[in-house]
DNA sequence: GTTGAAACACCCTCAAT
DNA sequence: ATTGAGGGTGTTTCAAC
């Protein structure tokens, strides 16, 4: 899906720092952050664009306090590994509203799902959907008592070391 | 934090709703979807950058085409619990670069950390240096083998059902 | 890569309804 | 709440270097 022969120099590295931290941030201001003309900036912005790398521009809310206050962390261990299984758990999972992540994981678990929720009685209607018609061997919930970093940018610069 | 005296309605809502999908939408395709002329949704928006209610704007990137494509869930537990050591573990886990999201939980564990690292070599850096001068009880790792939802925006108009 | 300029779209404000 | 209009800002393209 990625055009491979769209090369990466640190310049583009750096426009995509700047628009991690801030999306809305003016070209003008973009370029002078990154240390290009605005032409040229958006030139590189443009062919970025087009190179798939920038999946999507989204304004975060402040969930808790439109009443969304509740972050569970939900580790499933399923009994069945068929193929077939594993696409309707996920289109079942995909289908409810308060899953906001859904990542397969390895080790002691199957799927690692992360809820946000209006209360507990919402989390506890996602969790009767969840088990609904679906045959799970574990279900645990780790309940979020305080978010510490939520969604912080990744340092693309940043050394190896 | 918030202005208590704001007042959320079902179009502050949807323009909500729909900034949480795509932050780079016009002011004129956003009334549209909202149902309200350019004017008033000018209005609302402006209201709502004051309420506090819009946190950010971010650009999410396409992090594994750009090498960091090992996300692991890590989940701590500690040996202390005053609050001169939890102040100083905080800081210390801020203070490392791979970690996009951390949360203190309720349950068997006591923290939640999500890391994006450049692969395997990458991730046990930052475990070293997570375990380096810190006394951990314990510390596990759930590695994500495939990323099925992440950052899906919430259905703020949902019916609570 | 750069500057500068023109054409256009968008944002913000205001007036009137 | 609405439409419409004007001015200012930001984006995009183009020409020249």
């Amino acid at each position: 899906m990625i055009d491979n022969a769209t090369k990466i120099d640190s310049f583009d590295m750096a426009i995509l720092n700047a628009l991690q931290k801030d999306g809305r941030i003016s070209q003008r201001d973009l370029a002078d952050r990154v240390g290009l003309s605005q032409n040229a900036c958006w030139r590189r912005l443009n062919r970025l664009n087009g190179s798939g790398l920038i999946k999507a521009s989204r304004t975060e809310i402040a969930l808790a306090e439109l009443g969304f206050d509740l972050t569970v962390f939900v580790m499933i261990r399923t009994r069945h590994h068929s193929k077939d299984w594993a696409d309707m758990f996920r289109k079942h999972v995909e289908s409810l509203p308060q899953v906001r992540d859904f990542y397969r994981i390895g080790g002691d678990w199957d799927y690692l799902v992360r809820v946000v929720t209006r209360g507990m009685a919402d989390y506890d209607r996602f969790y009767q959907r969840l088990i609904t018609d679906v045959d799970l061997a574990t279900v645990t919930g780790f309940f979020a008592m305080e978010s510490i970093i939520e969604n912080r940018p990744v340092d693309l610069q940043a050394l190896q070391s």
